[in-house]
DNA sequence: GCTCCTTGGGAGATCGATCTCCCACATGCT
DNA sequence: AGCATGTGGGAGATCGATCTCCCAAGGAGC
């Protein structure tokens, strides 16, 4: 009743377990192909499964993947992980997903406890861009380390991020060409590179003096706070780009309880096209990462020699997708 | 620079690795206190750190749980799993999540993945409750697996779910003590067990022919669908019942663009206690699982004896949670 | 003072797959 | 024919931690 080994594999077809390792596990194939049939044939038969914990010891590598993000509670960041895994997956490999609970403190706890388990290489969607490096930096030291959607810094490792400017730009440009010149930002944790980013590129474009309402925390609640701020002033304002879906979210509805009209009144953009978009009329313009081709990268650099993962941002390009919010 | 191993620790505190894995594994620990001393010295200097892979092919457990899920974008899941994670990660454990994409074949194949992988221990979520049976059957041969919130027939195997019923039976008290008495129930997915429990226990308690609106999937979209179909007849109905959190955000937002108020006209209530039910106003009545007294003990099933896995359900008791959406 | 236990601790076997030699045989060339 | 070259495949070492003996030293009991 105990599993088959390799070895019972390999008496049954009558050859070596050498000879049933280079068939079962695809190395240098030089194998006779009536051996290699027999050894597959019999490893069906027995109901074979090769023993994980026994050629990771071998070979040095698990085929597994760890990441740690901020916070599954926002689903743009399961939605992420989800991206990632998929990639892993149609590489053989297995992801293991962590949340930091917006804490560096945890977020540093996780990291370790990943390095420990038995993960090849770290993904991180650091937590802060001011105190996330050092525990980043440490973890690199261990294993290979790549930071996803986010930078830090100091972290002594390379980012693959989204343009942010880039996708600021682009939903400026929209909303300017729907003739809206009112534009307010709503945003959130500035703790973050892509808020800061973001934020930043939005000043940059507007002015300092444009209408900013910064809030605590990327939650929905924060987004109806926000709705409440901004539908005090609607009259001066014609638009309002959100730096998270769930903002957004958050804002619309309190807009539209308020008796703001969106779009008729206020246009509003989100950010990270997560599906939650779906949630509320009108559905909301947003920004959509391009995530698959993101997740290939980094695990490829995942992957690469140490040097390739020197410290720099690489930077994807977002697109825009239009929906009713600022198009009605 | 190569990772120290307790050899090296072993060495360095002057001990055998016997004594040095007796002291840092926690092994009946009958060692002299002065040696166990400068072994856990030697292992803080080295930055020792055991290799797990080592261990697992030694022990022939790997301190891992998987879970599969119907599916990630379900927010519930979300929960779910990160209460399940709570738990294994107190009792120094890891959980690896998977995602079955709502669709059993891919469920089948997940759980193989997983078990192929390296978990001691399996939870599955069933997609069905009519075809899951078969792949937690042959599952459960290679390794202990205990269902989670659903059952499933024909799995052999014990089920660890919320008592639908008494749930079901709590929010129909609670809508009749506030007096709404045509009550509609709007469910989906009667292909779980979950689904199809609610659904019995509404027909049950309010007879076959009470207004019932059967969706084909748990998603906000469903809601809204649903939302317009309870609109047209709102005069005939005083109360909502939703299956799900997911359905009664889409029904709410629907409902209030179509001028109906929740709670003033129909009152609503949601299932499962999601974080989504703070997207709206007013905020939906639901119900709570007690999720970390069932991820407890499905994680005791799993590590018990096989005989007491034997195929059963075990029901928690719900949780009615009241706000505004039913008592405006 | 001697035997019998108890208890701490070490030597070596072990988990299962892979990898490194190295051998045997066949093929090609001068 | 004789030698170099190439290719398939096996024996045994190896990864690192744990577990199973078994031995030695110290204490208890007579």
């Amino acid at each position: 009743m105990t599993a088959p080994r390799l070895l019972d594999v390999a008496e049954a077809a009558g050859v070596s377990r050498a000879t049933a390792s280079r068939v079962l596990a695809g190395t240098p194939r030089n194998v006779d192909p009536e051996l290699a049939r027999r050894v597959e044939e019999a490893a069906r038969r027995l109901g074979y499964r090769t023993n994980h914990s026994a050629r990771a010891l071998r070979t040095g590598t698990t085929g597994t993947v760890g990441v740690v993000v901020p916070t599954l509670a926002n689903p743009y960041f399961v939605q992420l992980a989800d991206a990632i895994a998929q990639q892993v997956r149609a590489a053989g490999g297995q992801l293991v997903v962590s949340d930091a609970a917006n804490d560096t403190a945890v977020e540093a706890e996780q990291i370790e406890t990943l390095l420990d388990g038995r993960v090849d290489g770290l993904l991180v969607v650091p937590v802060s861009a001011g105190a996330s490096g050092p525990a980043v930096r440490a973890a690199a030291r261990r294993a290979p380390v790549v930071l996803f959607d986010r930078w830090a810094t100091d972290s002594g490792t390379v980012a693959v991020t989204l343009d942010n400017t880039a996708a600021m730009r682009l939903l400026l440009d929209h909303l300017e060409g729907l003739d809206r010149h009112r534009i307010a930002l709503v945003a959130a944790d500035q703790a973050s590179s892509s808020g800061a980013e973001r934020l930043a590129a939005f000043t940059e474009a507007r002015g300092a003096d444009a209408t900013t309402v910064l809030l605590p925390s990327f939650t929905t609640d924060a987004g109806r706070t926000a709705g409440r701020r901004i539908a005090e002033q609607h009259t001066r304002i014609d638009a309002v780009v959100c730096g998270a879906d769930v903002l957004a979210v958050g804002l619309v509805s309190t807009l539209q309880r308020s008796a703001v009209s969106v779009p008729g009144q206020i246009a509003v953009t989100g950010f990270d096209d997560t599906e939650i978009l779906e949630l509320l009329d009108p559905p909301i313009t947003s920004i959509r990462h391009p995530l698959a081709a993101m997740a290939e990268r980094a695990l490829t650099l995942l992957q690469a020699p140490g040097r390739e993962r020197a410290e720099r941002v690489e930077r994807f390009p977002p697109r825009l997708v239009v929906r009713a919010s600022t198009d009605g």
